[in-house]
DNA sequence: CGGGTTTGACCGGCGC
DNA sequence: GCGCCGGTCAAACCCG
């Protein structure tokens, strides 16, 4: 509408902050026509103000001056100069995403030896209330717990942790308490006609087996990310109703991971670790005693059992569609003003535009990733979902922008691609 | 030819 | 000890 030559279109996304963030990997002359004809000069200013605005006391100074200085200077000279702009600005954007992205890893990594601190802390204080160990059985159990936590563990982070430490507590109970974090499993119900649901990850499939009670066979798969992964997922439609494919994950990745699969590597990691710090104090789960499940309303757990012999999560996802509609009834504080303002569920963006959302939740708060994997499972495991989503979006899109075009289906939902960046709130469309 | 999938064999835990 | 079952291995196979 602004400009007929182009039909390159975006919105974006206010930070809690106020501040305005770019998409800092489309082409430059992509991001914006800041000059066009048509434009009064003070949506020129504005618009100058926005693009550089990233919250980082980056400013385009070089071009404002220019202009105001040399006011003759072609358009042609002024959007070079912009645009030398532009790529500091996305450099820097660049090394933010770096950063961010390790602090994320990091954070997996740090909630998990806290479950296992939590659940240490517990068995300290009912040991010193109740039972002495005998120095000889302390001996052995505590060479015992060496060995299992150079199983169950990375060798920098529980193990040392449970060696300097075991001498305190049962070791029999700690062994189970280290199996259990290493099989911890968050399984995944959504109805969806693909064999798999795309997670980010690449996987290896290792081998497939009947179940019993179970007409449909269970694939067993292994990320191939990096060597040694071990982080594994079972794949098995329900056999109530075959529309529900039950994705059922394992373990924590050890390597760095694009920004579409950090909210399932978070949310398996961190489901993980808080359902083990609350099963270690109660053998019964519930929404009360794990108050991130109360975050997402369809989630339910399963414990111990003579079916599955590891604790394991269970986010039902097949009422997906209400997610849509009652995207206000999520009981998740942090829902963007932008978002709020448009009625959009942070959420549900989060699934399509990981790299958007996902620092919102995941800095901002202690974060439910839960829900946003959750989510996206739900919004990539069922397409018409997607379409229905793509054409929310394109409404919201041709109000905003007075409806240039009208020609958007589901292709302008962009795919939760790992080029997109970090701290991008910007969307667009061809 | 390299990487992924298929599929039967194998292993270990568990209940009887 | 035996059988069942879930999970894994690895050779054969497939495919681009």
């Amino acid at each position: 509408m602004e400009n007929h030559h182009h039909n390159h279109r975006e919105f974006s996304f206010l930070t809690s902050s106020g501040d305005l963030l770019r998409n800092n990997t489309d082409p430059p002359i992509k991001e914006m026509n800041l000059f066009s004809s048509s434009s009064p000069n003070n949506n020129q200013q504005e618009d100058q103000d926005q693009l550089v605005n990233t919250g980082l006391n980056l400013t385009c100074a070089s071009a404002t001056k220019s202009k105001a200085e040399n006011p003759k200077n072609s358009e042609t000279e002024l959007i070079s100069t912009l645009q030398i702009e532009l790529r500091k600005v996305q450099e820097e954007n660049q090394k933010l995403r770096n950063v961010l992205e390790q602090i994320t890893i990091s954070y997996s990594q740090l909630q998990a030896q806290l479950s296992i601190t939590l659940q240490k802390q517990n068995h300290v204080d009912n040991m010193e209330a109740n039972h002495v160990m005998k120095s000889s059985e302390q001996k052995t159990m505590n060479d015992a717990l060496v060995s299992v936590g150079k199983q169950a563990c990375p060798p920098d982070h529980a193990t040392k942790d449970v060696v300097e430490c075991s001498s305190s507590h049962s070791s029999k109970t700690l062994e189970q308490d280290l199996t259990h974090f290493r099989k911890a499993r968050v399984s995944i119900r959504a109805r969806s006609e693909a064999p798999m649901i795309s997670d980010g990850c690449q996987w290896r499939k290792y081998g497939q087996k009947m179940a019993k009670g179970n007409p449909c066979p269970r694939a067993y798969y292994r990320c191939t990310m990096a060597v040694g992964c071990p982080v594994r997922k079972q794949v098995q439609r329900c056999a109530e109703d075959k529309t529900v494919l039950i994705t059922t994950y394992e373990g924590n990745h050890n390597h760095p991971l694009p920004p579409a699969a950090t909210a399932i590597a978070n949310t398996t990691s961190a489901a993980a670790a808080m359902l083990l710090s609350n099963s270690s104090t109660s053998s019964t789960l519930s929404k009360e005693s794990a108050p991130f499940l109360s975050a997402f309303p369809y989630a339910t757990i399963s414990t111990l059992s003579s079916t599955q012999p590891f604790p394991t999560i269970t986010l039902d996802l097949t009422h997906g569609h209400n997610l849509a509609i009652q995207h206000n009834r999520i009981p998740f504080p942090l829902q963007h003003p932008q978002q709020q303002l448009l009625g959009i569920n942070p959420f549900l963006f989060s699934q399509r535009l990981p790299t958007m959302a996902l620092p919102l939740l995941q800095l901002g708060q202690q974060p439910p990733s839960s829900m946003v994997e959750s989510v996206s499972a739900a919004i990539s495991s069922d397409p018409n979902f997607t379409a229905a989503l793509a054409a929310a979006i394109s409404s919201i899109i041709g109000a905003q922008r007075g409806g240039d075009d009208n020609n958007n289906n589901a292709s302008v939902v962009p795919t939760g691609s790992p080029q997109l960046p970090q701290s991008c709130t910007t969307f667009s469309t061809n």
